[in-house]
DNA sequence: GTCTATACCTGGATAGAC
DNA sequence: GTCTATCCAGGTATAGAC
C-alpha cells in the first residue's frame, strides 16, 4: 500500500481513537491495531505520538475550514450560517452524549498536561470563533461581533459538556431552542426595540 | 503520623493534583512525591487508584454540599443564592483558566475512559443541578426549575472551557455579567412582562 | 505505619531482517 | 513499506523488613 494512504488512515484511525478514549489513553498498539498495523511499522510514517496528534489537529483544522467554507457557499443569510453552526449539537448529539465536544475534550485534555500542541488544538476554536464574528458582523453587530462569538461558542461547550455528564437529549433540544430564539432576536432588532 | 490524618493528606494531595494534572495523567508516584511518602506505603492507604479515586469524588461531594448549605443559611434571597454559584466563576477565575473546571473535566475524562466511577463524578453535578432547581422553585419558577438549573449549569460548563482555552479573564466578565441581567429578569418578572 | 526492594506489565521508541 | 525482536522508562501493585 502506499506510504501516503497509509499515513492517511493512521490520522484517520488516530482522530477518532483520541476523541473517543481521550488521547493519552490512546496508545499507539490501539491505532497500529484499528489500521492493522504492527507497532513498528509504524515508526515509519510517525517518528513520536505529538507528531500523530499534530497531524490529527492539522486534518481537524482542514475538515472545519472546509465545513465552514461550505455553510459560507450554501447559504446566504448569516444568521442561517450561524444556526448551521448551532445544528451541529443536533447532528451529532449522539456521539456527543458519549464523548463530549472533540474540540472542548481535546483542549481540556491538553491544558492539563501542559501539552506543547495546546495552541494548535486552541487555533480549531479560533476558527470558529473568526468565523462566527464574520457572520455577526455581516448581521450588523460588527461592534460586538466577537463578543457574539464567543457566546455562542461558550453555549454549544456548556450543552456537550453536560449532554456528555448527563446522556440528556431533550436537554440538548431545549437548549438549542432557546440560542436559536436568542439568534432570532438579534438577526431582526427592528421589530421591538431594546429587546434585550 | 495516625493512618487518619496520612489518609486525608492523601486524598487531598490526589484531589489537587486530578484537578490540575488530570486523573490518568497523575501516577501515585506523584501522589506520594505531594505527601511526602514512599510508594510502598501507600498501598497501606489506598489499595488501588480507583480507591482514591472514589476517596476524591467523596470528598469532593462532601465540600460541595457543605459549601451549598452554607450559602443557602447565609442568603435569604434565593436569587442571591443563585449569584453565589455563578460568582464560583469569578472566584476562582485563576484556576480555572489554567484547568478548566474540575467537575466537568473529570466527567468529560471518566466518560472518555469509560470508568466505572463515571456515575459517582457525574452526582457532583447533580448535587449542584438540585440544589439550583430548589433555589428557583423558590424564586416562583417551580414548572421549570430543573431546566433553568441546567441552564446555568451549562453555561458554567461553557464558560470555564473556553475561559480555559483562551485564558480570557475579561470574558468570563462579560458572561458573568450577562447571565446575573438574565436572572434579574426571572428574579423580577413583574416590572415587564414577557421580556423574554 | 512506614520503609526498601522488587515483580510485573504496558507504552513509547529503535534496530535490523525481509 | 512492512515485519519481528528488543530496549527502556514509567506505572501499578506486592512482599517483607523495620
Amino acid at each position: 500500500m502506499r506510504a501516503e494512504t497509509t499515513r492517511r488512515q493512521i490520522v484517520q484511525a488516530a482522530d477518532a481513537l483520541f476523541y473517543q478514549n481521550g488521547f493519552e489513553h490512546t496508545s499507539f498498539a490501539d491505532i497500529a491495531a484499528a489500521v492493522q498495523l504492527s507497532r513498528g511499522n509504524f515508526y515509519y510514517h510517525f517518528k513520536s505520538k505529538d507528531e500523530i496528534l499534530n497531524a490529527v489537529i492539522a486534518l481537524r483544522l482542514e475538515n472545519t475550514a472546509r465545513m465552514l467554507e461550505d455553510w459560507a457557499a450554501e447559504t446566504a443569510n448569516p444568521a442561517d450560517r450561524i444556526r448551521s453552526f448551532i445544528d451541529i449539537l443536533l447532528m451529532n448529539r449522539a456521539k456527543i452524549m458519549r464523548f463530549g465536544c472533540p474540540v472542548g475534550t481535546l483542549c481540556n485534555e491538553l491544558a492539563k498536561l501542559e501539552h506543547v500542541a495546546q495552541g494548535r488544538a486552541n487555533s480549531i476554536f479560533t476558527l470558529f470563533r473568526t468565523w462566527l464574528a464574520r457572520q455577526f458582523t455581516e448581521l450588523g453587530h460588527k461592534a460586538q461581533a466577537d463578543h457574539l462569538a464567543m457566546h455562542v461558542l461558550m453555549h454549544s461547550q456548556g450543552v456537550a459538556t453536560l449532554a456528555n455528564a448527563f446522556r440528556d437529549e431533550a436537554f440538548i433540544r431545549r437548549e438549542v431552542a432557546q440560542i436559536n430564539a436568542w439568534l432570532d432576536g438579534l438577526a431582526k432588532p427592528k421589530t421591538r426595540k431594546a429587546s434585550r
